[in-house]
RNA sequence: GGCGUCGUGGCCAAGUGGUAAGGCAAGGGUCUGCAAAACCCUCAUUCAGGGGUUCGAAUCCCCUCGACGCCUCCA
């Protein structure tokens, strides 16, 4: 049985999909008018791994993300930009969905966008002012009005007379209540806009994901995903809205990110401090950025420094370890240590799922994985062939797998392949003639051009580094 | 000011009542011509601090200190 941290409750709770089987999840990505940075990788790895190992455990994953493509941020950008707010917007898109690749994030099931989900968006507001859970406002705005929501700030732990409404809000003059939120703004002269029954205007923030929602999953949703700084006032919203529209509880796990802290602070657009995805894919391996998010609870804040990144680069080494094949001269395990190695990969594979069972807890699940690391490497110390090491090696792979790292060894430029294997050669005679001093030349001059030279009694074995 | 999360060895980190996993780093060893890799050994009487509950607490309660997030756009 699985189970999740649910922010509604606060707890742990046991896993039931709405539909045998099927998971219906909806995870909030991005506003589309810059480079993406890290922080949005780590979010968006934490719903790859959780939606990969759903799938391992034989669950349908109905796996959304919407693009915020119309937007205050958007608009002033393409103002700047003299750009067209929807071409810049379609823009990023394009180069978010390649991010996302770059990083081996599989492609969600979906991918709704604010501009194309605009009459559901507009039939949505109908359908609150109709409920009275809202109301046109003179202006020209449409507000969501909290005070007829009896539960809103369920989701935050929030209570309307704590808010401190109007001290850093400016309380629109329209508004009946300070906390009152827009579901329709008006437009202002020579803005993007669309008609709707109460003049030219685009959704509020909120009212996006609601409609997006409805359109792809229907009116119950299994998991909600994103950062944990959407829960207030984004994810408090969207249930406000959505249930007061479908009358029906919304979402059934409410899954959060921690943020990525660069520094002590976390990483944000409006901060300044941040790493783009392709900043970070130039220096490092994608599987390093996962290994990071794997290293820590995905609740808790991760800390993005040199030494995090190498240290996860360094794990990433160990797996690979265990990867590599036995020497030539391998005898060969007896049949009791062979079914021993076996029976440990299985044990190992059974305790990583324990551990991802229980809320996702991949450092636990990488500590299972680093034993079954030992356990291979000791049989390959004590002679096992390639044949006896397979089983275990594929179980290694597969779990990886599962959390999406590839673990590829690195390649060479093309055709140096055959350049290094002739200095290898070379350099194994020379090393018959104990022509210590220039065998070690070689395999220093080499290691600076990132090939790894590593001699045993069998040979010697090099690779990419 | 309010709401929330959290504080475990040099670093990352698991552990929610039964006596501190794992990884990195460090030190020693096996192997090696030397390295590297791999393997073996060592490495927190102690879980921010102080009280309390309990036979027993890192785990529960209270207080203090500190960090971070949200309350305004944010993954």
């Amino acid at each position: 049985m699985i189970r999740l941290y649910n922010t509604l409750t606060r707890k742990k709770e046991d896993f039931q999909t709405l539909e045998p089987n099927l998971v219906r999840m909806y995870v909030c990505g991005v506003t589309v008018y810059n480079d993406a940075h890290v922080g949005h990788a780590m979010s968006a790895l934490v719903f790859d791994i959780i939606r990969r190992y759903l799938e391992y455990r034989g669950y349908t994953v109905k796996h959304v993300m919407n693009y915020t493509d119309v937007d205050d941020k958007i608009i002033n950008r393409a103002k700047q930009l003299g750009e067209d707010p929807l071409k810049l917007s379609q823009r990023y898109v394009e180069d978010y969905a390649r991010d996302m690749r770059d990083l081996n994030i599989l492609p969600a099931t979906s991918y709704p966008q604010v501009s194309r989900t605009m009459p559901l968006i507009i039939q949505f507001i109908e359908g609150l002012i109709q409920k009275e859970a809202a109301y046109a406002a003179s202006n020209g705005d449409v507000y969501f009005s909290v005070t007829g929501d009896e539960d809103y700030g369920k989701l935050s732990g929030r209570k309307l007379d704590d808010m401190q409404a109007g001290a850093r809000i400016e309380v629109g003059e329209a508004k009946a209540h300070p906390m009152d939120f827009a579901l329709w703004k008006a437009a202002k002269p020579g803005e993007i806009s669309w008609d709707s029954p109460w003049g030219k205007g685009r959704p509020g923030w909120h009212i996006e994901c609601s409609a997006m929602n409805l359109a792809e999953l229907g009116e119950q949703i299994d998991i909600h995903g994103g950062g944990n700084d959407l829960i207030f006032p984004h994810h408090e919203n969207e249930i406000a809205q959505t249930e007061s529209y479908t009358g029906k509880p919304f979402a059934r796990y409410w899954v959060h990110n921690g943020m990525l802290q660069m520094g002590g602070e976390k990483m944000s657009k409006s901060l300044g401090n941040m790493v783009s995805i392709k900043e970070f894919l130039q220096k490092r391996d994608a599987d390093v950025m996962r290994m990071l998010v794997l290293s820590s609870n995905y609740r808790a804040p991760l800390i993005f420094s040199e030494e995090t990144q190498d240290a996860a680069e360094k794990s990433l080494e160990r797996l690979k370890s265990a990867l590599r094949p036995v020497s030539v001269s391998a005898n060969g395990l007896a049949a009791e240590a062979a079914a021993a190695l076996v029976s440990q990969a299985d044990s190992a594979k059974q305790s990583f799922i324990d551990a991802m069972d229980d809320d996702f807890n991949t450092p636990l699940a990488l500590a299972a994985l680093y034993e079954l690391v030992k356990t291979i490497n000791t049989a390959r110390d004590q002679g096992a062939t390639n044949d006896q090491l397979k089983p275990a090696q594929e179980t290694l792979r597969e779990l990886t797998g599962v959390l999406g790292l590839r673990l590829q060894e690195k390649q060479g430029a093309g055709g140096a392949d055959r350049f290094v294997e002739l200095l290898v050669e070379v350099r194994s005679e020379v090393r018959k003639q104990k022509l210590w001093q220039l065998s070690d030349l070689i395999r220093d001059k080499l290691k600076e051009l990132g090939v790894t030279i590593e001699d045993s009694k069998d040979g010697t074995q090099w690779r990419w580094s």
